[in-house]
DNA sequence: AATTAACATTGCAATATTACGATAAATAAG
DNA sequence: CTTATTTATCGTAATATTGCAATGTTAATT
């Protein structure tokens, strides 16, 4: 079948896998992390930084978009692309709420 | 061509998007979830507590066990799965190290 | 107006993921 | 020994993802 039921899922739980979905590819890695570094930045730029094709970084550039996760504005004939602060600080929030359930000593022995 | 370029990415880079695929189901994200908060279980409490088949569940947790993100233990004719501590703690810092790069101060007024 | 530049979109091929029934393997129970 | 019980694996179908050439679209340049 090949199709995620959502319906079986908490409302938390799906938006932590479409977030996630922003992180689980290498080139969606690179870009977040060059926008988070350059603080903003041109389509173009990427497609020198990474070694992929225009057609393909765009196409991540939309997954991105369509997560929220960053957002663009059109400056003449370019795109200037930046990570959506709210949205980037709501995903914090969920991982890092994801993560701190750790406790290394219950943990530890377990099996 | 569907298959991911990551002789483009770094060793880093490869890493954090693998991790995020754990995170980039709902189903397995129940599972840590049901495994944070229960600190061990046995397959068969999980076939009761999603809604998935037997099959897809134990696809699930061997793509997790692949990840290194849980590990299994044979005890009789059941296994018991728990978090793996030492990678837990490697992928929350990967992911707070790439969260911690937020400043809002800087990025509120970007674009 | 024609040309160039920057991105987006479309269409397609290759591969990956999700899901599950059926079946296998291993232990437990009778 | 036979029969459950529990989990893994195989096979298969449906769908999603990745990548790129080709083509559109829009705006700047000439």
């Amino acid at each position: 079948m090949g199709v995620t039921k959502t319906d079986l899922f908490s409302d938390k739980q799906n938006a932590i896998a479409t977030y996630a979905k922003a992180f689980a590819h290498p080139a969606r890695v690179a870009i977040i992390q060059y926008l988070l570094k350059s603080n903003a930045c041109i389509n173009g730029d990427l497609v020198q930084e990474l070694g992929l094709a225009q057609a393909t970084i765009s196409q991540h550039l939309r997954e991105l978009k369509d997560i929220d996760v960053i957002q663009g504005t059109i400056e003449g004939s370019r795109v200037s692309y930046c990570i959506n602060a709210k949205r980037w600080s709501e995903i914090s929030t969920q991982f890092a709420q994801l993560f701190e359930q750790y406790e290394p000593t219950t943990l530890d022995d377990c099996c």
